[in-house]
DNA sequence: ATATTTGCAAAATTTTTGCTGGTCA
DNA sequence: TGACCAGCAAAAATTTTGCAAATAT
């Protein structure tokens, strides 16, 4: 069964903190925001408490294409955009491919549990300050 | 204009134990292996020989998933599944799916340049080893 | 009451870098 | 010959962990 957990001021604020974001911050910039309103906690503290949440499935780690991580308060597979002139991290709206995952099955005969999509361009917004 | 390179022994070496195996090694793995025939080679230069063949485009780096990265000396796109029995990483058969760049670019709206699809669940092997 | 969590600091892990001398083309 | 590269070792960057005190339920 699984282990009993509390919601304490520090996890509730990190949450808070990541859920106000429509950007996928990283630890770091969590603990920055997190530091305004608790002076005390520290980054172990924030990594620790991103890790339970990650486990309890209420948020996302993002590792793709960077050293570092960077974390996604929804929990529903969903796909990105890494913008390679701003370095922003975008949400797409393209719905699940669910047929790929019945195509590795198929052609690869491997049991697929998850999978992750990532883009990587130029983001609606840096495309206009774009010359041609 | 691209920046002259040499092919120096240590890096023929990397590139040949990169493409000597099916799997998708970290730089700490091709270390040692390099270290048995190169037993002076430093991890440093294994690190600046993968990032300079990353650069020129004759090896994929893949950091997906995990805190550390893998290699892989095929530079097509392609994609791959990780066993999260075994952990080891496969290639996948299934073709590179165009349409969704496109749909990103119509539906999103950011202009795609890359992408990666990366599959989690059982290998086909250790799902013979499962118990029902 | 007590299992879980915190803050702190130290350590672990992975990768990068400065420097000086050596080497490929 | 001269730009590029190697080895070494130290540092950087990100994340994890041990421990004693504090806290949520």
């Amino acid at each position: 069964m699984e282990k009993a957990s509390r919601m304490t001021k520090q996890r509730k604020l990190i949450l808070d903190v990541l859920r106000s974001t429509k950007s996928h911050p990283t630890a770091d910039w969590i603990y920055n925001q997190v530091r305004g309103e608790m002076p005390n906690i520290s980054l172990g503290t924030v990594y620790r408490n991103l890790g339970v949440l990650k486990e309890k499935g209420e948020i996302l780690e993002l590792n793709y294409g960077s050293s570092f991580s960077r974390y996604d308060c929804n929990p529903e597979n969903h796909y990105h955009l890494t913008c390679t002139k701003c370095e922003r991290v975008f949400d797409l709206k393209i719905p699940i491919q669910k047929q790929l995952v019945k195509e590795v099955m198929d052609i690869d005969g491997h049991k697929v549990l998850d999978h992750r999509l990532e883009f990587y361009g130029i983001c609606k917004e840096c495309k206009k300050q774009e010359v041609n």
